[in-house]
DNA sequence: GATGAATGAGTATTCATTCAT
DNA sequence: CATGAATGAATACTCATTCAT
């Protein structure tokens, strides 16, 4: 950036990102527990936040949502640990799904608060999109894997999404008999390998 | 009235089973467009009914809600086609994934309905589970496709879901592009059917 | 009665006083437990007929409110039992005041009812008047016995308010210890007699 | 802020009691005049607040009617001026008796609406007791006097009701005649004291 | 007449958002 | 910047009354 620039932001950055975070998290809990109508006033009262400092943070609701809906994301992508170049190709896929299983499962209220999110109608098109878009690394291992498979025609989209699905369906599960939790996940895992490569 | 008739039982107009779908029908439509919490004004003004009579067919909204995730469901259960107990299992399957799929492009707005239903915390889970008691012959059919697959040591509801996740990755993209409904929804199932059976 | 007909109404008496009168006293439980706004369809139902039928005894609530008044003026009338000329002055209005506080005990749905519906803006100035005409003998006899007392100067509807007043209150505390009823109304009447007339 | 305060604890406009009051004063003019199911909007235009506002000071109309009740309660023991141990008891007893009906003639709206509350189904057991409470000097007066006369045996709280009951008689017929007033206070004590006392 | 479904104005209460302190 | 009282449009639900059967 020229030291011309006409936008000058300087390294005060007020609004502290701390209590912005806060406010996120209290978020993410509440709508888990009562769904993403849950008032905003008790959304302050959750992160220990007047009423009105909410919205010095994010202009209206549905900028909170979306902004939410980024972030979750985010976490999850940082959740998805580094996957080993040196590893094969299954074996890198299998990593992927399961530090995504592992996720949704050791962060209950953030997977359904994303679930919610993904689901809904206040959340532009433009933020799903923006929120692929950390994804690419996986779609290239995905790209690989399905290519010989039943999906060989079809977009990586396609089997990003299959990946979320059948992710899902694996937590839900998971949840359920937690004592249970590799098998199902390795169940899991090999259904949707299964679906993706064809063997 | 027949002349046979001795006891006079004097009756208003019925409620009529009709103006009670109008309004399903109507909720359906607008939860699609705007989320669950549409108003109840909005939902008995596209039905063409007065604000109150939704409340002499549903006492409020949350059983609204709640029977209308039934009555979805039936209509789901109801075109899945008869299953021919001719064909070979993996035929039977592909009928029954082709029907799912078939339903929810072509029933746009009640399969969202459905699937924002299912996710929100005011269906209770005897609704949820009156609503899965109908398919229990699909169930015997991936009963017997998953056990020699990966998901062998899995319950029947484990598939069930994944049958249900996959289809609707599969809806959402055969709505993206029509005019490759076919194959897309051919390699949906040809995915799904290695997920279920591992060949 | 014909052999021929179906739905015989006898005298045709249209309208039968009975089911009238099943729905001043329904009203009347309701209002004492729940207060003057009750709703018709819950009277109604109480009563055991259709909503519907209320208003083709009474056009409005508010007809059905100054209905009941008088009615239960009427009831309370009744109780008032004959006061025989032969005994005293003083005997008489014991008389009066023992039948009012026994209606006011025994009928305690009534009596509130009563006492609520004469406070409310709902009940005309004339539905008012016009309960109290007859009452003119036992007005008659207060005047009488009034004349001495400290009243002297003021109106028998003063006096025949304060024995309104003060019986009320006697009620009141006879429906707390039932056991010590006779004492109460007696020092009741103590109090109205010294009162009214100052001895 | 002082140059002196240390710790700065942000503080939006505090919750008024000014406001409050105003709330109390026009609900306590729209329930004479309409019956106590006026509408909270009225109350809070009469009041020049928004409807909501009602509600920050009130958690709901309940707690509003029985705050209301504790609040005119107190209006009247404060229009109880003192009594002046000095006088006799009989001249206590009159300048009680008086001040009350001086306060129901002069502010109607508090008194009838008052009366209102007290015979509400709203107004909890706990609220009247508690409202009871401030007026136990007037008991204690009461007590003495009535020892000897007809209601001697009876307790206290029958000797208040008989005088809140006379009063409110005499304050019925005091507002019919104003020019009046002074006499009809008089003769109604004449026969409120005759009560108590029996001579 | 009797019935109860239909109506829609009316009600208490909620809640995102603003703004005085 | 933080605070939370103030706002008023919006919402689910009620209820007196009408009217088709």
């Amino acid at each position: 950036m020229s030291a011309y620039s006409i936008i000058f932001i300087p390294m005060a950055r007020p609004r502290s990102d701390d209590k912005r975070l806060t406010i996120l998290r209290a978020a993410t809990g509440l709508f888990a527990e009562e769904g993403l109508n849950a008032p905003t006033a008790r959304i302050a009262k959750a992160a220990g936040v007047a009423e009105g400092t909410i919205f010095t943070y994010f202009a209206n609701k549905d900028v909170l949502l979306n902004e939410l809906y980024l972030a979750l994301k985010g976490e999850l992508r940082a959740a998805l640990a580094a996957l080993p170049a040196s590893a094969s190709l299954k074996e890198q896929v299998w990593l992927a799904w399961r530090s995504y299983v592992h996720w949704g499962v050791s962060n209950p209220q953030q997977h359904q608060t994303l679930a919610r999110l993904a689901m809904s109608p206040q959340i532009t098109a433009d933020t799903l999109a923006q929120g692929n878009r950390a994804f690419c690394d996986v779609s290239s291992l995905l790209e690989q894997a399905m290519r010989a498979g039943p999906l060989g025609q079809q977009s990586v989209e396609f089997a990003g999404a299959m990946m979320g699905a059948m992710g899902d369906v694996t937590m839900t599960f998971v949840r359920a008999r937690p004592e249970a939790a590799a098998s199902i996940c390795q169940d899991g895992f090999a259904a949707f390998w299964h679906a993706l490569s064809g063997a």
